[in-house]
RNA sequence: CGGGGCGUGGCGCAGCCUGGUAGCGCGCGCCGUUCGGGUCGGCGAGGUCCCCGGUUCGAAUCCGGGCGCCCCGACCA
């Protein structure tokens, strides 16, 4: 039933007064969607048809590569959570049955598949194998936001491999990424697939689907184009830095006063230096054994806490103003000199004399160059200190990339977008807790390795909206839009356009095209607006000017562009065929 | 978890400071009008003013507590 007067599609002149995100707004008023709570969103009619195309394009893709749909429950036992050590993670939804068992609702399958293939898979014979499904997850999120960005409920395609080794899951990997992209193409948004953290437990690999989009909250990295493109989300870019030019050094640093200056700004500003000649120090506390570690940056850089995590191999915190007191000096102050090996110091390489990627030495042999630092006295700052004269260090990457930096020559962009998908190899981190083994041809018990694979429908409709809406709507790209094919009916109820329009609608519909029809009883501005916002790729336009010129008029959605009328008189095979054509040369 | 903001017909808001009949625009229903860009006019329906408690003769308004929602940041398998 896709008549306009008999269909839910309830659509709002004004936005919601707290929606920020353009595709929190538009979804909104275009009756795609509705809000029941914090983080919880129900599809609408139109909506779900975007949401339900979304999911078939990736369905087609899984399928091609051998994947097997199947059904595993939301609700599950505590049980194998415990297991895999997940069942203390916050956002894990937690509850009990009438009996008192614990349960929890699942925010993904891994321990749900893991553990039905333990119980199935016996031998090698049985592997590989891809299992994916459509299920709802659950999380509770400290902050929704931006519609249906990032909700506590939605729904996620996982998939899962099972493979008898890494050569194995390297295979099925590549699969996943052939899958992914043909997905994303299919969909019609701009995407980038980036280099992702594995985070701490033991992944080996990792991508990111993104989107960019100004609502994103990731940020990726990009350099150059083509083939030999570089994309990285920021928490695991690597790039070559900005040089800074530094002054000569003395033979031993020079305390300098700096009464009440704690910033970096401030420093560099009384010392007359770029911010990048000074070194910024960041304590930290590891989680482990409480032990304190310097972390220095050059002044004009960030301390990337993902990359850091990566490389003490456990996470950290930032020192309290108390803890850096009592073990360094006057916070504000602090600084890599004098501390006679009481702390551990970690040097990013941007900021390490002669490394690779270290500030051209322009002055030669002699002139050793150095940076400003604090002097760990209240009040006071060190000049020309020198890494490795003056302070012990161990050389690390743990800053974040910025605007500036470059990858292999070419100067890198940085761009916020949405994370449609991930795909990560998993290893043995959920088969060796949950007893997922099998036999090899020397019966042999092995741990199966496996692979995660996730893509959010809803993130790749939310994404379309973002990329491609204009100030009148919606307009989506053809293999999302909820139809294929907005008409019109303009003229009142006796006016033989409507009876055209009827007609035309017929034909349509038995000719197989996706065709919301707008037979409501009312004025062609009102419905103009609404097919606009609603932003189904053509627009059709039955009314007196179509009746006298016997054509029906086209409208393509995107730039709302005029393309070439249909007759209304032809044959309905090739009416349907003339759309078709015109269907496929869309966006 | 830190900071900020908001809860008043379906939506967007005013009223609150200074307590006294609950209002406006849009939407909705009916009648007429109009029919290629949210047309115009008339009549009308619709509200536990988030909840609980307190102050008061009287609370949407003042006070206390709670709940909900949004935004920024932190966080994000």
């Amino acid at each position: 039933m896709t008549r306009l007067s008999e269909y839910l599609l309830p659509t709002e002149k004004q936005a919601p007064a707290d929606a920020e995100a353009i595709s929190h707004k538009l979804m909104v008023r275009a009756g795609l969607v509705r809000q029941l709570g914090a983080g919880m969103w129900s599809w609408l009619p139109a909506g779900w048809r975007v949401h339900q195309k979304a999911v078939q394009i990736i369905r087609e893709e899984m399928d091609a590569i051998g994947g097997q749909e199947l059904l595993m429950p939301v609700l599950q036992p505590a049980e194998p959570w415990r297991k895999t050590g997940r069942y203390a993670i916050e956002e894990l939804f937690k509850l009990q049955d009438r009996k008192g068992s614990d349960l929890v609702l699942a925010m993904t399958h891994e321990e749900a598949v893991t553990t039905h293939v333990a119980h199935t898979v016996r031998s090698y014979r049985d592997l590989p194998l891809i299992l994916y499904h459509f299920q709802v997850k659950e999380r509770d999120e400290p902050r929704p936001r931006a519609g249906v960005l990032r909700t506590r409920e939605f729904i996620m395609k996982d998939a899962y491999t099972f493979d008898r080794d890494a050569a194995g899951l390297d295979e099925r990997y590549e699969l996943h990424v052939g899958a992914y992209d043909r997905i994303m193409e299919r969909t019609g948004l701009r995407w980038y697939r980036v280099e992702a953290d594995v985070g701490m437990m033991g992944g080996t690999g990792a991508h990111e689907y993104m989107a960019p989009c100004p609502a994103g909250e990731n940020e990726v990295v990009l350099a150059g184009a083509g083939a030999s493109q570089y994309a990285a989300n920021i928490e695991v870019a690597v790039a070559d830095p900005r040089p800074v030019e530094l002054p000569l050094a003395p033979p031993s640093p020079q305390e300098v006063s700096t009464p009440g200056l704690t910033t970096v700004t401030e420093v560099a500003g009384a010392l007359e230096l770029p911010e990048g000649a000074l070194l910024k120090a960041y304590p930290v506390v590891l989680e482990s054994d409480a032990r304190m570690l310097l972390v220095l940056v050059r002044g004009d850089h960030r301390v990337n806490e993902i990359k850091l995590a990566t490389v003490l191999g456990e996470r950290s915190r930032a020192a309290r103003p108390e803890e850096i007191a009592a073990q360094l000096g006057p916070p504000g102050f602090i600084g890599p000199v004098g501390l006679d090996g009481r702390v551990e110091i970690l040097l990013d390489r941007a900021a390490v004399p002669g490394g690779a990627d270290a500030p051209p030495s322009a002055g030669g042999a002699s002139g050793e160059r150095g940076y400003a630092t604090g002097a760990n006295r209240p009040d006071a700052h060190l000049r020309g200190v020198v890494p490795g004269r003056d302070f012990p260090f161990h050389e690390v990457d743990v800053r974040t990339v910025c605007a500036g930096d470059t990858v292999a020559g070419q100067q890198v962009t940085i761009e916020r977008a949405i994370e449609i998908g991930n795909i990560f190899k998993l290893g043995t981190r959920y088969s060796v807790p949950l007893g997922a083994h099998f036999l090899d041809e020397a019966g042999r018990e092995q741990p199966i390795w496996m692979g995660c694979y996730g893509i959010g429908p809803a993130r790749i409709a939310a994404a379309a909206v973002e990329q491609y809406a204009d100030e009148r709507g919606i307009s989506w790209p053809r293999a999302l839009a909820p139809f294929a094919v907005h008409l019109v009916a303009v003229g009142k109820a006796a006016d033989p356009a409507r009876a055209a329009a009827e007609e035309l609608y017929e034909t349509l519909r038995a000719g197989g095209v996706e065709v919301l029809y707008d037979d409501r009883d009312a004025g062609p501005g009102e419905k103009f607006a609404d097919a606009e916002l609603l932003g189904c790729p053509l627009r059709l336009t039955v009314g007196k000017r179509a009746i006298e010129s016997g054509e029906v008029e086209v409208q393509v959605r995107r730039e709302r562009r005029d393309a070439p009328g249909i007759p209304l008189d032809g044959e309905p095979a090739e009416l349907i065929r003339g759309l078709d054509e015109l269907c496929r040369i869309l966006p």
